[in-house]
DNA sequence: TTATTATGTTTACACTGCAAACATTAGTTT
DNA sequence: AAACTAATGTTTGCAGTGTAAACATAATAA
């Protein structure tokens, strides 16, 4: 006979969510398939997640938390390697979790501020970025600041879509002259060029 | 007796998803709700697409063509006003327009180039952003002026996404300090500064 | 010990994408 | 004109979905 209550279902079903996202997607990602792969019964998750969105911000949480992990790794004092290394690794999150980078940036979860953990987690993330620009550039004006680093975010998150457009792609396509394809290849291949260049415009 | 066949039924269907996509999103646009809303058989739009996606990719391209208009309206001999409009044009299209805008530049049809029109249509959009960046900007160097596109499109998308956010979001956040919703609302408010200080830069 | 609350299961409903079998109409060939 | 074929519609059916409601059991508080 097992036993009937789980004990810590919540955080299990929660890096299940995690791992299945990543797998498959977060439009593959049902309460039932998550249940199913929990072993556990079709409509449990219900008792910790009250509808599917907040099993999305749960998971966006989760990749807000790993992104700001990953981003202030770096603590050199040449602060311009820091913003550097920060895009990077922010690049490369977005490539290799694609699918919960497209729950923590799409537009499945409209409202943030509903979830407030997820809200401060994100907050966070920017607050790191806005003192990476603010540290490099040598600008005081807070306004501005605040402008350079929408900026920032808006072009490095412009980016990373971009690049994922060229992953998407079946490699032939890169021949296709007149095509944005071509020209996100190239950035591609030369991305720490591109960067450098990228940093001398902020 | 009612006439068994329809006559017109894929552009009817194509104009009651555009409609329907727009306004309420392109998730909750289901075939089978399209087909009531054209009063027909729940599995009659699949004599016209033959998937989902290809829904989809139809609407998507319509709202490639719809952009491509407004942003080629503008044929100044001042190239700098050009780009401006079309850069006011995209951002308002974006806003206005923003489930439809989830379909052409989401992740929800993945590769483009299985849609050879969507494909077209997306490119001639490219085209026309990379031949404005050329005549404003004096370079001739052909990849610098594909990564200034690339910049200049990665930007504005971006700028979009988080314009989005603000529509999302109550109006009493904006008075939460640290949050790049307070950012991106001083950006809203002068849109037209900041388009200016954008162009140059490019 | 008993009452309450948290957390699990079962059942039910309306919805979805899509495949298969069938019906009707339009277009083409004889 | 008659007959065959292809295009386009309907009906039926299946497996999957979100989530509400009723019920069962275990943990906790009184």
């Amino acid at each position: 006979m097992k036993s009937y209550h789980h004990g810590n279902l919540k955080k299990e079903l929660l890096t299940c969510a995690l791992k299945m996202c990543e797998r498959d997607g977060y439009t593959k990602l049902s309460i039932r398939s998550l249940a199913k792969e929990s072993n556990v019964s079709q409509t449990a998750p219900y008792r910790h997640f009250k509808t599917k969105e907040e099993l999305y911000a749960a998971v966006a949480t989760e990749g807000f938390n790993k992104l700001y992990k990953v981003m202030s790794k770096s603590k050199s004092q040449d602060h311009k390697k820091n913003l550097i290394s920060s895009g990077k690794e922010y690049i490369n999150f977005g490539l290799k979790n694609s699918n919960t980078y497209d729950l923590m940036f799409g537009t499945a979860i409209a409202d943030f501020t509903k979830y407030p953990t997820l809200f401060i987690s994100a907050n966070k993330l920017y607050q790191h970025l806005r003192s990476a620009v603010a540290n490099h550039s040598n600008e005081k004006d807070q306004d501005r600041i605040d402008e350079k680093s929408i900026d920032t975010w808006a072009k490095i998150h412009g980016l990373v879509g971009l690049l994922r457009k060229l992953q998407a792609v079946p490699s032939k396509v890169l021949k296709i002259p007149d095509t944005p394809i071509v020209a996100i290849n190239k950035i591609s291949k030369d991305l720490d060029g591109y960067l450098e260049r990228f940093i001398e415009k902020i």
